[in-house]
DNA sequence: AATGAAACCTGACAGC
DNA sequence: TGCTGTCAGGTTTCAT
């Protein structure tokens, strides 16, 4: 469900509402198969860490726990700076987190809650389970002496670029011998991680190439163009909070606005805002694509 | 190695 | 009203 400019709202959002809160108890069910850490041990070792920070890595939302009763930038001196662990929720398609009082009702669908210092409480509802989460461990005290667990990592990364981050260059080359179309391209979380649907679809529209064109195909000045045209169209939809297309809500509950700015995701029949061509809807890459036939070659 | 299709889930909506 | 079919912002797994 949600893509980059979704993640990243509601990374600020949870950020904002939760930093510096202590995790004084948590709640997993078992239903959602977390991809690596079970219920169980996120349960056991959240409660007593401190939310030192909140924010995104691609399509991730990474939680920096501090396991002391400071947050680890008062760590003192000879101690490490940086989280001691790391907490990484993905959204799935319907995930939601969202920070409330303990008082209000519970929505159906919720499968984790972490309740909070302050007495509200972190919530992790997603109908469809499609939604992840994990422990990243980088520093462990607690480990038991041969079961590979113990030592120092880096941060969680993500699988792949930032594409906010990447430059002009770097871009072309993650391209340049994929012999598929640019649309699943686009959508593969190893090259750029972060982009979905809606985002693959919009950028291909204003860069004016068609999704199904082979990325190893495309020029340097298409790629130039499609460059520009991503890293402009995640940047306006976070200045707008994403897009809500269904059921997408930030960590407040508020909707994002830039469904209103799509140009030929889910207009299908709809004229082109450019040249009045009714949009067309296809499948590549086993996702509903939508195309001006005119505008993109 | 890499690509595509199917599978994983539930809910919303269109059409009958 | 209620049924059926289709679609959905994502990722993993299993055949090619």
């Amino acid at each position: 469900m949600p893509e980059l400019p979704e993640v990243e709202t509601v990374a600020r959002g949870v950020d904002e509402r939760v930093r510096g809160e202590r995790i004084e108890d948590a709640w997993f069910s078992s239903k959602p198969e977390p991809f690596k850490t079970s219920p169980a041990e996120m349960a056991e070792r959240l409660p007593g860490m401190r939310i030192a920070r909140v924010y995104r890595v691609g399509k991730h939302i990474v939680f920096d726990m501090a396991a002391d009763s400071l947050p680890f930038v008062h760590a003192p001196a000879g101690v490490p700076a940086g989280p001691d662990v790391q907490w990484i929720v993905h959204l799935g398609m319907t995930g939601r987190l969202l920070v409330a009082e303990a008082d209000t009702p519970v929505p159906g669908h919720t499968h984790g809650v972490l309740r909070l210092s302050s007495g509200r409480e972190l919530r992790f509802v997603d109908a469809r389970r499609f939604g992840r989460m994990a422990l990243h461990v980088l520093r462990d005290n607690t480990s038991v002496a041969g079961d590979g667990a113990g030592g120092t990592r880096g941060a969680f990364q993500g699988p792949g670029a930032e594409p906010l981050l990447i430059s002009a260059a770097a871009f072309r080359e993650l391209f340049r011998s994929r012999r598929t179309s640019i649309k699943a391209a686009l959508l593969n979380q190893k090259l750029l991680h972060g982009v979905g649907n809606i985002y693959a679809d919009e950028s291909l529209y204003r860069a004016g190439l068609r999704p199904r064109r082979m990325a190893a195909r495309l020029t340097r000045a298409e790629l130039d163009r499609l460059h520009e045209a991503l890293q402009r169209v995640l940047r306006e939809a976070i200045a707008l909070g994403g897009s809500s297309v269904s059921d997408y809500v930030d960590a407040a509950g508020v909707r994002g606005f830039f469904q209103l700015e799509h140009r030929v995701y889910m207009r299908t029949g709809k004229p082109c805002l450019t040249c009045g061509t009714p949009i067309r809807r296809l499948v590549v890459a086993g996702r509903g694509t939508h195309y001006c036939p005119k505008c993109q070659r």
